[in-house]
DNA sequence: GTCTATAGTTCGATAGAC
DNA sequence: GTCTATCGAACTATAGAC
C-alpha cells in the first residue's frame, strides 16, 4: 500500500499509513463525512496518533491533498518537457496531453490507489466551500498560469481570457472522467466504459481542442 | 411523502422555509457538513418540525434536490420546445443553448435564490458518493437520455456512444460555470467575470458544440 | 511514540405536553 | 402543528501513563 524508499527503516510508518487511509476515507465520504476514528482505524494505528503527527482533522486533509498534487503536476511538468524534447514546435493537442494525462491516468492507476486521490481530487476542485476553494487555489493555480499562458501561445487569437475559460473548462472535463461514478456507462449501455482510459483521454483531447480553438475564432457569434 | 391535502391558506409554511433553509445550508456545506439545528435556526422553525415534516436529514436533502431538479427539466424542455417552434432544423446551437442557459441562469439568478441550488447541483452531480449517484441518476437520467438521442440526430456521424461522452462533459462545463468560485476571476485577473452570465454561456455553447462536433468529426487520431 | 481514558461538544432523532 | 426537554450516540481533541 504504502511505498516507502527505506526497506527496514521505518521512520514514520504510522504516519505514512495514516496519510493513506484518510487518502481513502477522504475520497468516499468528504472531509464532514470521515471521521478521524475511521481513519485511524484504517491505518490501523491509534486514534490519538492522527493528531500528534498532523495536529487536526483539517492540516490532515490538507496534508494528503498536498502530496497528490505535488506528484501530479510534478508530472504534468515532466511529460510535457519530454514531449517538447522529441517535437519542439508548441502544439494544443501535446499541452492538452501532458495537461491532461496525468490526472486522468493517475485516475485510473488501480494499483496505486490513484483512484483514492482522483475522487478527493472532484471533491476539492469542484467543491465552492471556503477550504475547497483555498486548496485548490493553493495547489493548482500555478500549474494553471503555466498552461494558459501556453494556450495563449500555441492557439493563435486566442485571448489571455479565453485561455483562462478554456482551462476551466478543460479541467471540469477531466475531473468528470476522474470520479468514475459509471453514469457514462449507465446512460450508454456498458459502450461508455469507465475504465478504458486511453479512449477517455483521446477524447477529452478531442473535444477540449476543438473547444478551445473554438473559443479563438469563433468568439461572440453563434 | 408525509404531505397532506389540506386547502389552508399558507398551507406547511413552515416546510417551505425548512426547505429554503436547506437548500442555503446544504448548498455551502454539503450533506455531512450541513446540522439540523442549522437548517432549523435558518428557518426560524423549531428543530423538532425538521423530522416531523420530513422524517430524516436524508429525506430533507432528497427533497431539496428535487424540487429544483424538476423546475430545471421542465425549463429546459419548455425552452427546447419554444427554440423548436421557431426554427424546426434542429442544430447542436439549439440544443445547447435549451440544455445550458437554464442551469447556468439559475445559477446566477441572484434574485431567487438559483444560486444556492446552483452549488447544491454541483454537489450532487460531481459528487461521488453513493448519495449523489442515486440523487442525480433519478432526477436527471431521464432529461440525459433525452438530450443525448437528439445530439445523435443533430450531428452527423456522432455515434450514441459518443453523444454520451459530449453530453456529461457538456453538463462538466455548466457545473464548473454554476459554482460561481471566484477562480476564472482569479486567474484571469478580474478579466473572466463570474458575473457575466451571457458571455458565460455563450462561450459554453462554442466549447461544446465544436468539442461534440469534435467527437464525430475527429475520432481516434490526434 | 504509542497507548488508555475521557473531557467537552454536538449530532440526529424522539417522547410527550399542549 | 408546535413546542420543551432530552436521549443515546458520535464527534474532535487532549491529558497523562508508560
Amino acid at each position: 500500500m504504502a511505498s516507502q524508499m527505506t526497506a527496514l527503516d521505518s521512520p514514520q510508518e504510522a504516519a505514512e499509513s495514516l496519510l493513506d487511509a484518510a487518502e481513502a476515507q477522504f475520497s468516499e465520504n468528504g472531509f464532514h463525512g470521515t471521521t478521524t476514528r475511521a481513519i485511524a482505524a484504517g491505518a490501523g494505528v491509534n486514534a490519538a496518533l492522527l493528531h500528534y503527527y498532523f495536529g487536526s482533522k483539517e492540516q490532515l486533509f490538507a496534508t494528503v491533498v498536498e502530496r497528490r498534487a505535488a506528484e501530479i503536476n510534478a508530472r504534468r511538468r515532466a511529460l510535457l518537457a519530454d514531449l517538447l524534447a522529441r517535437n519542439p514546435a508548441l502544439s494544443l493537442e501535446t499541452l492538452l496531453e501532458a495537461f491532461l494525462r496525468p490526472t486522468i491516468e493517475f485516475g485510473h492507476d488501480t494499483t496505486r490507489d490513484g483512484q483514492r486521490y482522483a475522487r478527493l481530487l472532484v471533491h476539492v476542485a469542484a467543491g465552492t466551500d471556503e477550504r475547497s476553494r483555498r486548496l485548490t487555489a493553493q495547489n493548482y493555480n500555478a500549474i494553471a498560469q503555466e498552461f494558459i499562458a501556453r494556450f495563449v501561445d500555441a492557439v493563435p487569437g486566442l485571448t489571455h481570457r479565453e485561455a483562462v475559460r478554456g482551462y476551466l473548462f478543460a479541467v471540469s472535463i477531466a475531473l468528470s472522467l476522474m470520479g468514475r461514478t459509471g453514469r457514462a456507462g449507465d446512460l450508454s449501455d456498458g459502450a461508455c466504459r469507465d475504465d478504458d482510459v486511453d479512449q477517455a483521454i483521446e477524447e477529452a483531447k478531442i473535444f477540449a481542442a476543438a473547444g478551445i480553438r473554438a473559443l479563438a475564432t469563433r468568439r461572440y457569434d453563434t
